[in-house]
DNA sequence: TTATCCATGTAAGCGGTTACATGATTAT
DNA sequence: ATAATCATGTAACCGCTTACATGGATAA
């Protein structure tokens, strides 16, 4: 999965390794994230295997950047996998929910804290997510398109907008009605423990 | 984690590995899964750190069961990671969300497959939701508990039943957006590719 | 001058998946 | 007769986290 978050990054544009943990960082963060000793060492897998390739580029005394480029086997592999519809609900792990199910076990207060903690954490990404605007995300070169001027690479990056703003929509959507949940949650504690 | 979840569960009574993939797969499933290979190791480890002790049951020709039981120490673990509120967001893993991520470099077509049939997945476990009862699923042995009956067991796990519902209500509200989302997706998508 | 950013790696180890392996019992 | 359920394991391998390690450039 993460190969294919890299090829798709890269399908972009040519980037470091250090650019590719940067633009995940700033983009699909709540749905997929790695550390950036996963993402060099994968990097390196993915040259092994052709997918991508990559170059030094010396700069005097400061630390060389290696930047890598898909392939043409690399894009192959990027089409392949995105043309076959995903069959299956992705698995989906939560902590929270795992830990009030085991909360009749618990003070409830310990129960009441952790739900208003987690309350403010997912506010305040919520928060974060309405802020965000893409177009300015963008323009501003958190891509960071190499060579292109903003303008320009705002207008190559039209079509991708429309997909961002779903995503970026569903997460404000979920963010509300975790919100929301958490409030009956803690209504519901409040009232019967 | 995953010895978290099973301490959780061997906390309300002694079960074999098979017992608590089981009772894994009929309850926090959505939330946390694990395969049985990862169990039976687990529990080995488990063992080890003496968390968790077990007896084979002895049965003739049959495959003997081994019997594992929470310690003190097992105890003391839960509690102690029950204790302390959980104070970051869990991550969270969403391969669909990816994909539709860089979807403007997909067919359309492919696309709007893609959404269908995720939306008939999510239907189909909020159907699974919304027909699940929890009173019945325990009174009637989902969590096989050893020896007691059916009513003393309801009554025993009557505390834990109000956490298990807000869980439960979790998933249907959940779902129930994820099918919203996916339906503005699609048409979105109908009217702007 | 202190902290943050840029920039890249290695290594140990745990977590988790997939596949292999076996075999009796019970339900359709 | 066939499939599903009960029941337990091993082994290879990959994914991922955590910690270690380094060092120049830039901003507060």
């Amino acid at each position: 999965m993460l190969k294919m978050i890299l090829l798709g990054f890269l399908n972009y544009t040519p980037m470091t390794g250090y650019d590719l943990k940067r633009v995940i960082d700033l983009s699909i963060t709540n749905f997929w994230h790695a550390h950036h000793s996963q993402i060099y060492t994968t990097l390196r897998k993915m040259e092994a295997e052709a997918l991508v390739e990559s170059e030094t580029e010396e700069q005097g005394d400061k630390l060389n950047r290696r930047v890598y480029h898909i392939t043409e086997a690399g894009r192959e592999t990027l089409h392949a996998w995105l043309a076959e519809p995903l069959d299956h609900l992705p698995a989906t792990k939560n902590d929270h929910m795992v830990r009030l199910f085991f909360s009749a076990m618990r003070d409830r207060d310990t129960v009441l804290d952790e739900l208003r903690i987690q309350r403010q954490l997912r506010q305040q990404r919520l928060a974060h997510y309405q802020n965000a605007d893409l177009e300015h995300m963008v323009s501003s070169g958190a891509g960071d398109a190499a060579d292109l001027d903003p303008a320009a690479l705002l207008d190559r990056l039209r079509p991708d907008l429309g997909y961002w703003k779903l995503v970026l929509d569903y997460g404000i959507a979920y963010e509300t009605l975790y919100i929301q949940t958490i409030d009956a949650m803690i209504t519901w504690v409040e009232a019967n423990t």
